[in-house]
RNA sequence: GCCCCCGUAGCUCAGUGGACAGAGCAACGGACUUCUAAUCCGCAGGUCGGAGGUUCGAAUCCUCCCGGGGGCGCCA
């Protein structure tokens, strides 16, 4: 990318300088070019003599001036100047700017992948919610951020496997399956309550009364008696089904649902991780239960892998799922997308990756603030356990699925968001994702009528663009691959309605004040080359978002 | 009590070592006989939670304090 070019240049004016002797040797950091605030100050800008006048014992400005004269010639390059306190700006050439719409047109969607991750095998794991209930709107999040992130990794070569962890096994599901079983009873006419800490919420009334209709009294067992755990498998089943079915509407598919379950088959991955352990001298046994002495590993304590009652936790199954994705399935990356409240889990899984063989270097951890959701500035709770719940489904049947996968997009991570749902929908016409998607529509309906009049780019002179208007955009196209690299760097894709929306607003500004179809033939032809460019552009970023991009609005 | 995240315009949020802090929404004033006005132009809006410190340079890094959220050995 042009940014990448442009540091090598300066990296070679440096080089060339102190051959020259205009500067001392020494080692100089590594070129980081930004894009200045003030378009005055150029395009790009080097800050590098400011960071090496102490290496240099050069006041920054002169360090500056030394580089400036070395900086090799570059198409792309019409200026290069020296700007005080000591930065070293460039200013693209214009016709190099007007000949790049070619240049992207002709790439089209492909314009900013790489092969940079040709031969790694990585894993995303998102939103894993607990199969006892449909997802709600916080598992949202988790799954807009986890997808798009998986669509830009695909796009630079890597060979992403996404994988939805589904908890089939402990305590929650059990609670899980009487609670559905005191339902079913309850529709043949018994009196039993809801098991304390059981899930209140009127999916599972739903789900009990579906079951009924389907198989009848087949697993009503005579009244007292334990319920049959086929009925909750059935459930949770069926709350899997209705999760991947939520999940497809917001377009997040997954090439993998792993049963935990699957792990704690005899010799299986629990197993063998827990071999790992205990010959590590990890394993110890106190007050009747077993823990991972992860004090050990620099943990501030240790951990329960299995409860006095017998039950493995969480924790020691996660143990073993990670085993299986490091040692067993080979990934070169993992990447777990949690939220917040999952924060203090984070160490000790690191912790356990490297007491079982693996390199908790390749793990990565992103934690998404918690969302909250809100009606009316009021707020409502997210927890299945509440009873209250708002699911997914319900938010995208009412706001629609581009602009939910949007929103949940638009922020960092690290901000905790509130949802209204009253504001999602008075709003829903304000939303920033239909700027956006006007600008593709506005393009197609162009490119759709210049096809009409037998117009085309074909034979396209791109330095025709001379309009301030268009060179901005093409400037605003440039931007995209800057804009992946920083997703990937790290793992935010909310730059990417970021750079949409900036793309968007140059777009519509180029729309108002350069006609496309005029009589002037040539013209005609280049502007519709830049058209291509655009279109091609913003479609890449709607769709590395998961966001359509409509023809029409 | 300890740990993590956050605090930036009226609201929702970008910006996390560079130049005079940005966008959207809301408000106000303009622009459609012309490829979609879900648009554009203009105007306005800020002690970057507070106080010290490091640095040539701090919204950004360090320390302390205030406020909000999350977490802290047998829930997941």
């Amino acid at each position: 990318m042009i940014r990448d070019d442009l540091a090598i240049l300066v990296e070679q004016a440096l080089a060339a300088a102190q051959a020259a002797g205009d500067l001392p040797e020494f080692a100089a950091p590594d070129v980081q070019l930004e894009h200045p605030q003030r378009p005055e100050h150029g395009d790009y800008s080097a800050n590098l003599p400011l960071r090496i006048q102490g290496l240099a014992r050069m006041k920054a400005i002169e360090v500056a001036e030394a580089l400036r004269k070395h900086v090799p010639a570059h198409a792309a390059v019409a200026e290069v100047r020296v700007a005080p306190p000591g930065f070293l700006n460039f200013y693209l050439d214009g016709e190099w700017l007007a000949s790049q719409a070619a240049t992207i047109a002709a790439e089209g969607t492909a314009f900013g992948s790489t092969e940079a991750g040709r031969g790694k095998k990585l894993q995303l794991e998102y939103v894993s919610a607990n199969p006892t209930g449909p997802c709600h709107v916080g598992n949202g999040r988790g799954a807009a951020i986890g997808s798009s992130l998986a669509l830009v990794f695909k796009a630079h070569g890597y060979d992403v496997e996404q994988e939805y962890y589904v908890n089939d096994a402990g305590t929650q599901v059990a609670i899980f399956g009487r609670t559905l079983y005191a339902r079913y009873q309850q529709l043949f006419g018994r009196d039993v309550t809801v098991p304390e800490n059981g899930y209140p919420g009127q999916y599972v009334i739903d789900l009990a009364e579906d079951l009924k209709a389907e198989f009848g009294d087949a697993y009503l067992r005579p009244e007292g008696e334990e319920p049959d755990p086929a009925l909750g498998e059935l459930g949770i089943q069926r709350m899997v089904e209705r999760i991947r079915t939520d999940l497809g509407l917001i377009g997040v598919h997954y090439d993998r649902w792993f049963s935990e379950r699957s792990l704690q088959v005899e010799g299986g991955p629990y197993d063998r991780a827990f071999g790992r352990l205990r010959d590590g001298g990890y394993v110890v046994e106190r007050e009747g239960a077993v823990w991972f002495a992860t004090s050990q590993l620099g943990e501030s304590k240790d951990n329960v892998l299995i409860r006095s009652d017998g039950q493995p936790t969480y924790f020691a199954t996660d143990i073993a799922y990670h085993y299986n994705k490091f040692i067993e399935r080979g990934f070169d990356r993992v990447i777990d997308i949690w939220g917040a409240d999952h924060q203090g889990h984070v160490s000790r899984v690191k912790a356990s990756v490297q007491a079982v063989g693996g390199d908790p270097e390749k793990l990565d951890v992103l934690l998404y603030q918690l969302v909250t959701l809100k009606r009316g500035g009021e707020i409502v709770p997210l927890s299945k356990r509440a009873g209250d719940i708002v699911t997914l489904r319900e938010v995208v049947e009412e706001v629609g699925a581009d602009a939910t996968r949007y929103f949940f997009l638009a922020t960092s991570a690290g901000s905790t968001v509130d949802f209204d749902l009253e504001l999602a929908k008075t709003q829903s016409d304000e939303n920033p994702v239909y700027y956006v998607q006007y600008a593709h529509a506005r393009i197609a309906g162009v490119i759709a009528r210049a096809t009409e009049q037998g117009l085309s780019s074909a034979g396209a002179n791109a330095s025709l663009l001379t309009h301030e208007a268009e060179l901005t955009l093409i400037r605003r196209l440039l931007e995209l691959p800057e804009t992946e690299e920083k997703v990937l760097a790290d793992l935010a894709p909310h730059h990417l309605p970021h750079y949409a929306q900036g793309l968007a607003s140059a777009f519509h500004v180029f729309y108002t004040q350069c006609r496309v179809i005029t009589d002037d033939a040539e013209l005609t032809k280049a502007r519709l080359l830049l058209l291509e460019a655009a279109r091609a552009v913003l479609a890449r970023a709607l769709g590395l978002m998961g966001v359509s991009a409509p023809e029409q609005m």
